[in-house]
DNA sequence: ACCAATACCTACCAGGTGGTAGGCGGTGAA
DNA sequence: TTCACCGCCTACCACCTGGTAGGTATTGGT
């Protein structure tokens, strides 16, 4: 777990192009069968490559794990702060966030599998998750004291408590998301809907309570 | 997914004994590294016997997971409906449910990662999933119904969103909890308050709203 | 045009996978 | 005491796993 960034833009432009290829696939398929679950030859085959010309551009299967969770990070965050600095406030960011995400299977699977598998402590993931909830967690809770200082938040919400819940609740309705895809389009989880339904019992500002 | 349960009582007591442990090991060996991550002989060798040995108790690792699975419904549903019986309400059987699954790591961290892992279509334990939240969201949806009729609920609850959102946060906590592990023990996420607290602002008689 | 770095490839490895075949002693009802 | 069933074993199978060795063709700055 060391900068991948730093290094992602060595090489030649195909080597860059078929590295983006890769990562791609194995969201699609770390996704479907868990890290564990997948092998390379998988994933080396979607993107028309032996494996060990996968292993020539990530050394190691662990190495490719960080370059998935990598990549969302960098997606999630860049489309969350252009919402902020259009002057969005956080709870309407992380709406229009799980909005976009509910486009984006794959990238809500890989991460709903991947932060279960991790919570075991060797899992080659476990310290980049343990790490990605405290930095969530202390982002939602000051954004809460923020809030409560300026009067936007409904009387005795805690904002650690609320910090864990709406992060909770995000993870949560992911995985109801997922299994709903089975459902007929109508009966499926609308993961933003429900979010936001949420958020207006916490902030006074995120409309009214009554449904 | 037919019927183990018919199967259970076969045999002789030494033989259902080791099905029992074997199932105990099962549960903390998916628990850690999932199903797709555990070998038969891992949980084979943990249990003393050989692996040819645990596919005669469990002809596929496939059997085995149903076993797992149906394990913890039995006990979780057993705990829930006594709490019931003794006249406590829906909501509170909850907390005192998740109360309880705080002492037992291994049941909460398989079913965490097994219920992320089977969001796949073609998970052998797929159609469990899919059933068991179906189920799990009607059974709340309806007491918050009632709870509706019989003026117990806030204000513009939708009874379906709630039983969305009960269901996301305990399964959300559940991953947060986990985590938390690591941290020093003033630091780890209580599952049973946080839920509490949002139960308060859902039914009128689960305390005040204020902190 | 040169040439080092890059992008692959085939062949191979040791070790693990779920599952099968067939045996052998123990169990317990008749 | 018989005897069908049970619990569990060793040996084996074909196949898959992540990773390595060492080769060749391509790329692209000089």
């Amino acid at each position: 777990m060391t900068a991948t960034t730093a290094a992602a833009g060595r090489g030649y432009a195909k080597g860059r192009a078929k590295r983006e290829e890769i990562v791609q696939a194995a969201i699609g398929l770390f996704a479907e069968t868990g890290y564990h679950g997948t092998s390379l030859r998988e994933i080396a085959g979607r993107v028309g490559i032996s494996h060990p010309g996968l292993l020539h551009h990530f050394p190691t299967k662990a190495a490719l794990l960080e370059a998935v969770l990598e990549h969302r990070d960098v997606v999630d965050r860049a489309d969350f702060e252009d919402d902020r600095e259009q002057g969005r406030s956080v709870p309407e960011s992380l709406v229009r966030l799980v909005r976009r995400n509910a486009l984006r299977r794959p990238i809500v699977e890989v991460f709903a599998v991947l932060a279960a598998e991790a919570t075991s402590p060797d899992h080659p993931a476990h310290e980049y998750f343990v790490r990605r909830y405290a930095e969530t967690l202390a982002d939602s809770r000051i954004d809460l004291e923020r809030a409560a200082a300026e009067g936007r938040l409904r009387p005795g919400v805690d904002p650690a408590a609320a910090a864990r819940a709406i992060v909770a609740l995000m993870d949560g309705l992911q995985v109801q998301w997922l299994y709903s895809l089975d459902h007929p389009k109508e009966a499926r989880v609308d993961m933003a809907a429900d979010l936001e339904a949420y958020l207006a019992t916490v902030y006074t500002d995120r409309g009214d309570l009554r449904a």
